[in-house]
RNA sequence: GGUACCAUGGCCGAGUGGCUAGGCAACGGUCUGCAAAACCGUGUACAGCAGUUCGAAUCUGCUUGGUACCUCCA
């Protein structure tokens, strides 16, 4: 078993990991509210956490991993006067509100698989599970961590400071708290303003309602994550992830519900990732600054100047790490797009070096360092650096100008197999486009392509040049390998 | 206002008290009928000022600029 280490949160510092109950691992990861479209901002939790999925499970471990769908309880507004963000869509829309969410969790699925990310081992919603919520709050009330005021259930956070504390996670102090919060308006139902809802009394208009106890109404917004960790998971487990936005107050809560329910902290390691920029501010749904997944894919957007690949967003978040902010630019996402057509590349080239009967290449110096890197905090942009390496040793190999016996050629494929494919999750796009797409027309392409090698073979240059600078034109480009022509749309 | 964090070559980004990642772009070369593609090679950058040190981009202080959270947010 590796040794990784992982940066935790509430020690701000890299710690060994050692799961509670290895082999097992649990892991809870912050997912999508469904009531619009994933944007770039998405796919990083989504992805920084399937790495580190895929690598838990790649060193043996057997992990469980939970990641949940938001489908209740989010109020549209500061206040508690507002109206649950997916029955406004739906009301707006004038469908079911069960319909809204099923559409964006389709599309949401759709642009996720597109990125190879893989689906968690629960999937569970917050709709789905009204009852435990309510059982989850009762464990709270009997403990004495909150209150009813007019149908509705608090969180009693003062209370909850005397004897533990509240705002470990992001370093803040109650007091603090009160003081910056004090202006904004009327919370007329709670004690003091920091208190959150956990059940919240519906209004008429509110379209997604539960009976309880209290009153026909709708869980909390933290209240969900809590219930779900602890149903899957349990009342302690080792890993709950998410965006660095939802550290305060999202996970402060959580962490102060868990407590008040069952007297201490579930989760062991709690990592976040940074978020992405654009043009140095942070790309938000609310600041209405984001590009969404499917524009990125589809190159329709004022600021993107070409359609970029699902996989060049995936290789380009990795070549950051994710406790950094990540800024996005047509540059930069051109960057990761040749760098990644680089790496494919150099996978296939792999396939073809010849064996020696010596080596003249390092592959244990390369294996050591990839799985130092990998192991020190998901160090993923570190990773990438020492495939590039890895990339000119291949070209190098394939050269002739170094030479590999066929011992640590075996052990070579298997590293980078590991890593591009495995771990880091990459897949080749050739493919897949290969395989799907109009066959008539990738064969009439081909057949031009033939025509152009044989006027090529009469020292016709006048035919070979109008071939390749007529499909230039229409949006091809033809390259010239040795062993034959290819092309590809540009 | 409170609390954190960041400032790296044209761009994106690692790293860190001495051995000065990586990708892209640019430039040069190999290949090619010419191109393109591919491959090879080339860059001593770390906001400013002062200090600690044999030695700092890396530690400390100050200055400047920027960001995030405090309200839904990945």
């Amino acid at each position: 078993m590796q040794e990784l280490s992982i940066y935790n949160t509430l020690s701000r510092k890299k710690e060994m990991f050692k799961p509670l109950n290895a082999p097992h691992v649990g892991m809870y990861v912050c997912g999508p509210t469904v009531y619009g479209d994933g944007h770039l901002g998405h796919a990083r939790p989504a992805i920084t956490f399937d790495v580190v999925y895929r690598y838990l499970s790649f060193i043996g471990y057997k992990v469980r991993y939970v990641r949940n769908i938001t489908d209740v309880g989010h109020l549209e507004n500061d206040a508690d006067e507002g109206e649950d963000k997916i029955a406004k869509k739906a009301r707006l829309e004038e469908l079911e509100p069960m319909e809204v969410v099923q559409y964006y969790v389709n599309r949401y699925h759709d642009a996720m698989d597109a990125m190879n990310v893989m689906r968690p081992s629960i999937e569970p919603s917050a709709s789905g599970h009204i009852i435990e919520q309510i059982e989850f709050i009762k464990k709270i009330q009997e403990n004495g961590y909150a209150y009813e005021s007019n149908g509705s259930i608090y969180f009693d956070i003062k209370k909850y400071n005397e004897d533990y504390r509240y705002g470990k996670l992001s370093g803040r102090v109650l007091e603090d708290l009160l003081e910056t919060t004090r202006e904004l308006d009327g919370q007329s139902e709670k004690k003091i303003s920091a208190d959150f809802a956990l059940w919240k009394k519906a209004m008429p208009e509110h379209i997604m309602r539960w009976s309880s106890p209290w009153s026909d109404g709708f869980p909390g917004w933290h209240l969900e994550c809590s219930t779900m960790g602890t149903k899957y998971l349990g009342k302690e487990f080792d890993i709950h992830g998410g965006g660095m936005d939802l550290m305060f107050p999202h996970h402060e809560c959580e962490i102060a519900q868990s407590v008040a329910a069952h007297g201490k902290e579930s989760v062991h390691y709690w990592m976040h990732n940074n978020m992405i920029t654009i043009n140095g501010t942070k790309m938000g749904k609310s600041l209405g600054n984001f590009i969404t997944l499917d524009e990125f894919f589809s190159g329709h957007h004022d600021s993107l100047s070409q359609a970029y690949s699902p996989m060049t967003i995936r290789f380009f978040i990795l070549q950051a790490h994710y406790r950094s902010t990540l800024d996005f630019s047509n540059e930069a996402l051109q960057a990761s797009q040749k760098g990644f057509e680089r790496l494919m590349t150099a996978m296939e080239n792999l396939k073809k070096v010849k064996v020696a009967d010596a080596s003249s290449v390092d592959v244990d110096s390369l294996q050591n360092k990839l799985y130092a890197a990998i192991n020190d905090d998901f160090n993923t942009p570190i990773v990438i650096a020492h495939l590039f390496d890895a990339v000119k040793m291949i070209n190098a190999l394939l050269a002739a100008k170094e030479k590999i016996t066929e011992t640590d050629l075996s052990k070579l494929n298997t590293l980078m197999n590991d890593f591009v494919y495995e771990i880091l999750g990459l897949k080749s796009e050739k493919q897949a486009e290969a395989a799907g797409g109009d066959e008539a027309y990738h064969k009439a392409v081909d057949l031009l392509l033939e025509l152009r090698s044989d006027a090529k073979k009469n020292k016709d240059w006048a035919l070979s040049d109008k071939i390749r600078d007529d499909l230039k034109a229409i949006g091809f480009v033809v390259k010239d390998t040795a062993d034959g022509a290819e092309w590809e749309l540009s």
